[in-house]
DNA sequence: GAGCGTCTGTGCGGTGCCGCCCGAACCGCG
DNA sequence: CGCGGTTCGGGCGGCACCGCACAGACGCTC
């Protein structure tokens, strides 16, 4: 079991080359993010990044009418606040602590200056930013196509993982809010998967039993994104 | 009437420092790009960025049923082939000419030198790739929420945004193939603008004829990609 | 263990879009 | 000028999901 406060759970921070590695231990602060935490409001200046441990966050777009739609979600495979390297400083979006845990950050000045000034920093970000392009992407295409029970699977794989562990913190009424549909849709979904014996739930903790039965279930989507993922993150490069 | 063989049309190229534009400029080819066109393919690495000046390219995503749904769209205000300067050189999505036209385009390893040493340029197409990602965003979000109706008005508007001139040459096909809807379903939702005097077409080819009264119908997305592309890339800097 | 709030299950009418089919209108071409 | 291909209009049954309403089940608290 590794000490669960070590930055290097996060697999961007491990991936950082010992030079920047060095200057990156003393100005990395630990943080707790619990559950609905917002860590940037849509279209408001982000004093920090986020790199999730063994938190899940949700970039999250809320509509006019209150109605919502999760963009993409980041674990301990990513970095919240991109904009701020990407220019531009804020998203329309909002990132909310879907699943409760642990992660660290830097302030955004240090960031936007460790981005400047190194090399392998700035395309470790880029290529990062790269495969969430991929992910939001693919939401989109999923959005259009796909059956709720199938973007029920793949919402349920992307969350499973970036965690440790087979069990989810989440109500049907959360997952909905992601996915954008009545909570009843999940309610049905999730019951069908039940029934399979692919997960078991109750009151607000999903355990995922048969996860290949879930790839077999859910759309390309998944498959796709992953892919992406692999191949442009792969395994730490230093350690 | 400007030289529609004049590289800064396209506004990144526009905004480019005189210094870095004195480097491009022997660099840059002209390109036409004819309706259809696949500028890119989906997984298979890019040989150029294209600049387009009077083209509009989608980045349209296509499932392995053949169905397929558009990502997001690139006219004068972008470039197309982010993924050379982000990493990995190549995205699980294809660039298709949507409306014939003309632009300029860069060999990749040139484009990546430029990118690596020029901090102006290298800021330059990231926040143009922050504005494409919130572009892609909100078509995910559109895509869950919102009536076809609206759609329509959205891709009308973000189309027109990107030519010079009121009529677009497009048949309904190929909207519903952008969309990812059926084709009757265009045909229904064109009958009711057009019945309304907000466009007008025939044999595809589309005229639009209340620009505001589309905008009225539309759904927020459009002001929203349209305020953070305005916010991201201002009023070209150089020129 | 009584009570209450949260979470999950179910039913019902409505609707937006689908898949499919066919006919009409239009245009270019031989 | 007639023919064929493209583009558009309309109809029809089906279905996934919506909005709404409500009941049961569970777990925490007092």
């Amino acid at each position: 079991m590794p000490d669960p406060r070590e930055p290097r759970l996060n697999h961007l921070i491990a991936a950082l080359p010992a030079a920047d590695w060095a200057r990156w231990a003393p100005q990395l602060e630990w943080v707790q993010m619990p559950l609905g935490q917002v860590l940037y409001e849509s279209g408001r200046a982000m004093s920090h990044v986020y790199f999730p441990t063994s938190a899940i966050v949700s970039l999250l777009y809320v509509m006019a009418d209150g109605s919502s739609a999760e963009i993409a979600v980041v674990g301990h495979d990513g970095v919240v606040g991109i904009a701020l390297f990407m220019g531009g400083g804020s998203t329309p979006s909002r990132a909310v602590v879907q699943s409760a845990g642990e992660g660290w950050r830097l302030r955004g000045p240090v960031m936007l200056e460790e981005f400047n000034r190194s090399h392998p920093v700035m395309h470790l970000m880029l290529r990062y930013t790269q495969a969430l392009i991929t992910q939001m992407a693919q939401t989109a295409v999923c959005n259009r196509h796909h059956l709720l029970d199938q973007q029920l699977c793949r919402w349920l794989l992307l969350s499973m993982d970036r965690l440790v562990g087979n069990e989810l913190v989440m109500t049907q009424e959360l997952i909905a809010n992601m996915l954008g549909v009545r909570r009843e849709g999940v309610t049905e979904a999730a019951l069908k998967l039940q029934r399979d014996g692919l997960i078991r739930y109750a009151r607000g903790r999903i355990t995922v039993l048969d996860r290949p039965g879930l790839e077999a279930r859910t759309c390309e989507c998944y498959a796709v994104v992953k892919q992406e993922y692999d191949r442009l993150l792969p395994a730490r490069t230093a350690d």
